[in-house]
DNA sequence: GGGAAGGTTCTACTA
DNA sequence: GAACCTTCCC
């Protein structure tokens, strides 16, 4: 280790690292801001920062956090590091916002007022726990629906709101208030917390608790976050917190450093409570002394970055930054236009069929969509293909139905209160327990103010012996499951549920068994992994003490993991079954199918966020798809629109394709969708169109009929650069229908409106047509009944 | 309790 | 068009 920064310059950890590289990592103490354009090396300089901190003994693992926004993310943190230096970092502060506020709560249990053994809702746990509130108090499901009313707790919460906090300002938003207030008494008395009360309790008792506040104050000295343009409010306020407010609530920055990492450009979380103005509010209130671009790409060839900084530029609201690359200009952006989304399908396969050719695999492929709703066609055009394909997104390892029943389980063997997992399982197998009985024994349990658990005595009859037994026999299996490990824990309450046994008698169970095999697996794995048993998590003492970075802090207060802050709960650790419980609900696994294949790899524009491709084929570009058409109507979703755009293409290294439909099936009815915006907003010099660039979808194109390629009949004509089938000239046979722009129409459903634009033939034709009452339409004639008005 | 039938919804999604 | 949820009926 070194001991001054003299030496350090010429560490190893700073070797081919850029200029700006190169001043982020070796920042001075203070907070600072990075902004981090796509490419630019994140995740190495926050790495090589820790690594250097820690080399420099400018601070000891003790004395970092980092924090994330996906488990990925902190994962690949620890591996990198783990690879620069020698330091154990599982002990380190580094992971998610939420698991870090889940490690700060599990030590400070009593504290923040929680049960020892307090379990995590997700996102699902939540919405069944709002719906059994609601109907308790009978609230009317059709004005408030469970979504809504959990949507507004969650970003109540995001804002760091309690239910006192908000601002009712009609019956309504009253009513809602009232639902989140006993929402959380509810969550309160069955032990359990969701995501943002992770978040919105360890923020609270930060502010509320003097001593505890001081001590990790001074405790993390150097503070980093990643991926801050999608922090939220909380978020913020924590951070904040952490580095320096006082009972007051006066903030004044401490000794510690910040350093926030980000790409306002790369913000496309609004949607559900980021704040890209944190950002900003960031330079203001922390005094930030340094800012620094990374500009530089190492990712993509400059006719790929040109695009995205042309389209960016687009964008009012910016910090203002603008990718760079020493690579060439590289293939051109190449631009599709098909007849159909079967088509755009079709020509994609071929095309990927020729990249294959040319010695790309598979797996460097990516297909991005807007909305998963598309990817449907062409999942299809690929299975036919025999193309290998894999598909983000969808249901995690741990959100399936039967993890779900058996974690249930185990959840009532830790914290018998919890009724959530209680009404999931009480007649899971099947056992006798209907509707009614479950009734009766929530009226009883309301009455009492106990538990479904503790109830159950208070109903009699057959129901009541029925209850008995199932709760007989979860406590005989909470004394069974004693002193065994993890691994003969679910084996046995897989074997004594009856879940096993229920799925075998289940023609289609056999996936679920497997699933469930899987979870007995995936325990066993963490148990090895996280070294529950050995002490993994704390770092080793000796080590700590004679690292000279140790030197400058209080001797008296060792640089542990935990127990460390007043009042911590001392000694006591988490059981391994509650540990894997937590591990459950915070990284619900696995997003996508088995690895490892070499596969197209399929995905939403989101999911795509972070990861990159040799080649990218961005799909569907047409105006309401992309952008979508519910952030069309304001100019801030639409900029995050764009933002979202501008993510998708800077995913390409090599060879990026954007392809856009005439028609396209959504929601069982055929559409006619212009093409995107975005086109307009591209460098020309950049693109090649592989079909005529289309004047006729344009909205001015009043009228005009045909002018775009079609290959129909040869479904996606394709060769290496151009297309097989040449464009079908221009139709000018005259219309059959009779409509003329500007006349008058009726219909059905709509109503009464204005022909403003008719296009093709026979049963291609179709019309837009402007109702007053319902917008502008694109009605394919064959389809659509109009009557001349 | 379970299956059939009917109705509803459909942007992005991490923890 | 399809997946999901609720309701109805045996």
């Amino acid at each position: 280790m070194f001991t001054d920064l003299a030496a350090a310059a010429d560490s190893p950890l700073l070797h081919n690292l850029n200029p700006e590289q190169r001043a982020a990592v070796t920042l001075p103490a203070g907070n600072a801001l990075i902004l981090a354009g796509a490419g630019s090396g994140k995740t190495r300089v926050l790495t090589t920062r820790i690594a250097w901190l820690l080399q420099t003994g400018q601070v000891s693992p003790g004395g970092i956090l980092a924090v994330t926004f996906t488990n990925k993310a902190a994962k690949e943190m620890m591996t990198r590091l783990g690879a620069m230096l020698p330091v154990n970092v599982r002990g380190m502060w580094i992971g998610t916002f939420h698991g870090l506020c889940n490690r700060f709560l599990r030590a400070h249990w009593k504290l923040a007022n929680l049960p020892s053994t307090f379990q995590i809702l997700d996102t699902q746990d939540q919405l069944s726990a709002i719906k059994r509130l609601m109907k308790q108090f009978n609230v009317d499901d059709e004005r408030f629906p469970a979504k809504q009313t959990q949507w507004f707790i969650a970003g109540a919460k995001e804002d760091g709101l309690r239910p006192r906090d908000v601002e009712a300002r009609s019956d309504d938003d009253r009513k809602k208030v009232e639902l989140y207030q006993l929402y959380e008494e509810q969550c309160q008395r069955e032990g359990v917390v969701d995501f943002g009360e992770l978040m919105l309790r360890s923020y609270e008792l930060l502010r509320d608790n003097d001593p505890v506040r001081e001590h990790y104050q001074r405790r993390f000295r150097h503070i980093l976050i990643d991926e801050f343009q999608d922090t939220n409010r909380l978020q913020y306020a924590w951070i904040k917190m952490l580095s320096g407010t006082t009972a007051e609530g006066r903030f004044t920055p401490n000794d510690n450093s910040v350093i926030a990492v980000g790409d306002d450009d790369q913000s496309i979380y609004a949607f559900r409570g980021a704040r890209v103005g944190n950002m900003a509010d960031f330079v203001r209130e922390f005094d930030v002394s340094h800012q620094i671009k990374l500009e530089q790409n190492y990712r993509s060839y400059s006719n790929i970055l040109d695009s995205a900084n042309a389209l960016i530029s687009h964008n009012t609201k910016r910090l203002g930054k603008n990718l760079r690359t020493d690579q060439g200009p590289g293939e051109p952006v190449r631009v599709y236009e098909a007849t159909s989304d079967f088509a755009e399908a079709q020509w994609m396969v071929e095309e990927m069929r020729q990249l294959v050719r040319d010695g790309i695999d598979r797996k460097e492929m990516a297909v991005l969509y807007r909305s998963n709703a598309q990817s449907r066609v062409i999942e299809t055009a690929l299975f036919n293909a025999a193309v290998p394909y894999r598909v983000y997104g969808g249901l995690r390892f741990f959100e399936r139905a039967e993890i779900k029943h058996a974690l249930a389980y185990l959840r009532l063997l830790e914290n018998k209160d919890d009724d959530t997992s209680f009404l999931r399982i009480v007649n899971f197998p099947p056992r006798g327990i209907g509707a009614r009985s479950i009734e009766q024994l929530q009226d009883a349990a309301r009455a009492a103010g106990r538990s479904m658990h503790d109830a159950v005595s208070a109903v009699g009859g057959k129901a009541g012996s029925n209850l008995t037994a199932f709760v007989a026999k979860i406590d005989v299996l909470r004394e069974q499951t004693q002193g065994l490990s993890l691994r003969e824990i679910i084996e046995l309450v897989l074997d004594h549920s009856g879940l096993i046994e229920h799925y075998k008698a289940d023609r289609e169970g056999a996936d679920r068994i497997e699933n469930l095999e899987e979870l007995v697996n995936a325990a066993e794995s963490f148990v090895t992994q996280e070294g529950f048993g050995r002490d993994a998590v704390a770092l080793p003492v000796d080590e700590l003490r004679q690292s000279p970075a140790s030197q400058g802090l209080d001797p008296n207060r060792p640089v542990l993991d935990e127990p460390l802050a007043p009042d911590a709960e001392t000694g006591e650790t988490l059981s391994p079954l509650a540990a894997f419980l937590t591990h459950a609900a915070l990284e619900s696994g696995d997003n996508q199918a088995q690895a490892g294949q070499d596969a197209v790899q399929l995905m939403t524009v989101h999911a795509a966020k972070g990861l990159e491709f040799d080649c990218v084929f961005i799909t569907g570009m047409e105006e309401g798809l992309f952008p979508h058409e519910n952030s069309m109507s304001d100019n801030e979703s639409l900029e995050e629109e764009r933002r979202l755009m501008y993510v998708a293409i800077t995913r390409a290294r090599q060879r990026l394709y954007m392809s856009h439909s005439q028609t396209r099936m959504l929601h069982g009815q055929t559409r006619y969708n212009l093409k995107s915006r975005f086109f307009d907003e591209l460098p020309e010099g950049a693109l090649k169109w592989l079909t005529p660039k289309n004047q006729g979808f344009t909205p001015s194109a009043f009228g005009y009929g045909g002018g775009y390629a079609t290959t129909r009949g040869g479904a996606g004509g394709f060769s290496k650069d151009s297309f097989a089938s040449p464009p079908v000239p221009p139709q000018k046979a005259a219309p059959s229908h009779g409509l003329r722009s500007g006349m008058q129409v009726f219909h059905n459903k709509f109503g009464e409106g204005t022909v403003t634009a008719l296009e093709g033939t026979g049963d291609d034709a179709r019309a837009q047509i402007n109702f007053p009452r319902h917008g502008i339409k694109w009605l394919a004639l064959s389809v659509a009944k109009l009557t001349p008005v």
